[in-house]
DNA sequence: TATTTTACATGATGACTATCATCTAAAAGC
DNA sequence: GCTTTTAGATGATAGTCATCATGTAAAATA
């Protein structure tokens, strides 16, 4: 049955929300069609209405959680820095946490898809796009906090030691006491890159 | 036809290396018993005879690489550490080159494959035991290069710059110029993370 | 040498999945 | 209100893949 131009264009970002977390929790290739639109409450033949097919739903999804994670880190900073505390220090902080290695659903797509989206390369450009976004929100925030430092580079440093401290807890979560101690070693780590307390 | 025990063995033994190469370069869904059979000169009815199921292969492929990364950087580290040279700045900078960025399949599984993995139950311990022996191999170089440091957590730190480092460049692969600044931060970062030059 | 065992090949099967064709009912447009 | 358009549902199709069943020839064993 039709709906109204604005049910219809909610259904659709229903689709490209549902698929980010669902490609973040198990995996592209893990989920199919059907699984994104019965998540958005459709069935599969609503989706081709929507997108051509299901690599332009992955690369619209990667874009979209990732520019979404940007938006995050700005609005974050913004009140972090509003309330006296130090922003640079609460991203850190916040990245680096138990609950984000355990929703990988809600968290970066950088450290959930990145190895898989890279290697495709009908994907690389929207996760350039998607990375550039975090890179330069954070690349603001540390401009803000530390006037004398390279930016750039330390924006680069820092995100590497975020995403692969993330990437390394998720790997030893077997192993409850490594997954916590990779997540402390990689906060101080990212804090060494910056160059912060 | 039956082949003889050492043809056999090294029968294994090629379809736990192709895999291996094969899982990294592609993913481990988008690689079929078949291709992994084909690699090793095989085909496809010859796997169910070696292992329970395309699950165990995986496992024992990950395991297998992250364990031959581990004596490798070993190894190197001694011949450095012998020609007079760090041996730790000389692992840093020889994991964060284009080179190892674009060849994942023989690269570190660990950047390769670790979302994909640590989202498998299944999979997650024989991850878990790799990335330990990875920094096992970490810890004694840093412990022997820096003996004041707390090796073991700045081997983490330092496997989390390197991995992370990676997965940035390669997620920025479309953009070359970017993806070469990737490296030159990280390989920045996982310095400071050790306390080095 | 004769017999048994088995590593691998071939072929089949069932499950799953992306995509397409068709149908329907409701919205849009007059 | 009537006609046209179309979002989504249902069902079909073709391809892929892991796994299993069976055959065969060569190694192992006696």
């Amino acid at each position: 049955m039709k709906v109204n131009r604005q049910v219809q264009s909610e259904h659709r970002a229903a689709m490209v929300e549902q698929a980010g977390a669902l490609f973040r929790a198990r995996g592209i290739a893990a989920v199919g069609v059907a699984d994104i639109t019965g998540a958005a409450g459709l069935t599969h033949g609503a989706f081709y209405g929507h997108f051509a097919g299901k690599a332009a739903l992955v690369a619209e999804a990667c874009r979209s959680a990732l520019e979404q994670s940007a938006t995050r880190w700005r609005r974050r900073a913004a009140a972090t820095a509003a309330s006296g505390d130090d922003p640079l220090a609460a991203l850190i902080d916040s990245y680096l946490t138990e609950t984000h290695r355990d929703r990988p659903q809600t968290g970066c797509a950088l450290a959930a898809l990145g190895p898989e989206v890279a290697r495709d390369l009908a994907l690389r450009g929207a996760m350039g796009e998607g990375a550039e976004a975090l890179l330069a929100a954070l690349r603001d925030i540390i401009a803000e906090r530390l006037p004398d430092a390279d930016a750039e580079t330390t924006a680069l440093g820092v995100l590497a030691a975020l995403n692969g401290g993330l990437m390394l807890a998720r790997a030893l979560a077997d192993r409850p006491e490594r997954s916590h101690a990779a997540l402390d070693a990689a906060r101080l780590a990212a804090r060494r890159v910056a160059g912060i307390s």
